[in-house]
DNA sequence: TAATAATTTCACCGACTTTTCACAGAGTTG
DNA sequence: CAACTCTGTGAAAAGTCGGTGAAATTATTA
């Protein structure tokens, strides 16, 4: 998790990145809009906490700037009382807002709804043909000859990793820390077991998948 | 046009109640926020009047009870200091803002701003059919082979959620995102008996609702 | 408030999926 | 060619997932 603190005071950008960085998160800080747009163009975040009140360039029109190139989700941090009428002239691009005072706790909690929000709803629209085979990620569907394959979730995971990543060699360790997850703790062969079912499932496509003898397998066409 | 007006203050209410009398409305007051949904529940107004400041339930949560089965536009009056409401107005579902001290024409003129809204928007009469089962988002009606179905909230949520999402394999987690709302904290598996009760009510179009193992469901046709 | 409806949690069971393993055979090396 | 390593495969064991009914909890209505 990678957070930009936007704020001119260098206590509040203390605070914060304390929290984040105790909570496994990775800060950088900016003190003013143009900055903050400045590390943007350089960086990718997760999400950004902007606070409205800065020299140079506010908050507000920072967002706008950043809006230009980037769809990175932004906290507001506004302090009470601030005018907000130029907020709504027109069309903020922020995702939520937190006003001062607050707790450090109270904007990571934030912080995590909105990361939650925007990873949830991942935007795919991925269909993919070789040949034959036809692979759609976002339906979930997978047509050998115009005939559907049922696969199980680990065959699709797979299937979809390797057109993911085709023409690239994947070692088995690799594939099993990406389709089955850093935490598995099994045997290799597992892979050549489910590489063998997909197989199976892609018919004639099964040529498509690669053995490297002594490494691990290749999606090719 | 009939508006309802809320307000503790029972000087504002009525200097309010003169001026749309003045004008040809009909209005109705309320005197805290769980007389508002209460009234709201009963009656249907074009428009409502909501200060945010009031005892027994304030605006905003008002109006988020309200949302829950209307879509009536709201125009918030807040004190001057409250700005920073507006912003949280806005995310709930409200759809303009006053603050005060306001005078009556400014507020009417609101009224008539967000009524103009309201009506100009061309009706957007979303009736979506597959087969005999007949999904009418606008009207909240699903017909299964001509006759009505009654679903509860939920129901109709995650089945119009499945109809504007059809074709898209859909996660327990997105559901509960999307249909539950991002700040739900439960369980995974209360999607599967919704899933189960909604399946029930659409008898023989229960085939609709795929299931996709290790993953969650998609509506397909 | 009581009654009614809706939502959520939970545990069981059957069905499906994943993993492991041993053997066969293919590829590699000296 | 013999010894070795590696992958393909089938089958059995272990594990996981989803449908379901019912109970518990929460919200709504009268």
């Amino acid at each position: 998790m990678k957070i930009l603190i936007v704020d001119d005071e260098e206590m509040i950008r203390a605070v914060l990145r304390e929290y984040a960085e105790f909570e496994g998160g990775e800060a950088d800080e900016a003190a003013d809009g143009m900055e903050a747009v400045q590390m943007c163009r350089q960086n990718r975040y997760d999400v950004v906490l902007m606070d409205v009140m800065m020299p140079r360039l506010d908050g507000f029109s920072a967002v706008k700037e950043i809006r230009k190139f980037s769809q990175v989700p932004v906290i507001m941090l506004s302090a009470r009382g601030e005018e907000y009428d130029k907020l709504f002239g027109f069309e903020i691009g922020s995702d939520d807002y937190v006003t001062k005072p607050f707790s450090p706790k109270e904007v990571m909690a934030r912080v995590h709804a909105v990361l939650k929000r925007s990873t949830a709803a991942p935007e795919h629209h991925e269909v993919y043909e070789f040949e034959g085979l036809r692979v759609d990620v976002e339906g979930r569907n997978v047509y050998v000859d115009g005939e559907k394959a049922e696969l199980t979730p680990k065959e699709y995971e797979l299937l979809f990793y390797f057109v993911q990543n085709r023409g690239v060699a994947l070692s088995r360790e690799r594939l099993l820390n990406k389709v089955w997850g850093y935490d598995f703790y099994g045997d290799d062969r597992t892979v050549d077991t489910h590489v063998k079912m997909l197989r199976g499932n892609l018919k004639e496509y099964r040529k498509f998948i690669v053995t490297l003898r002594g490494l691990g397998y290749k999606f090719e066409t």
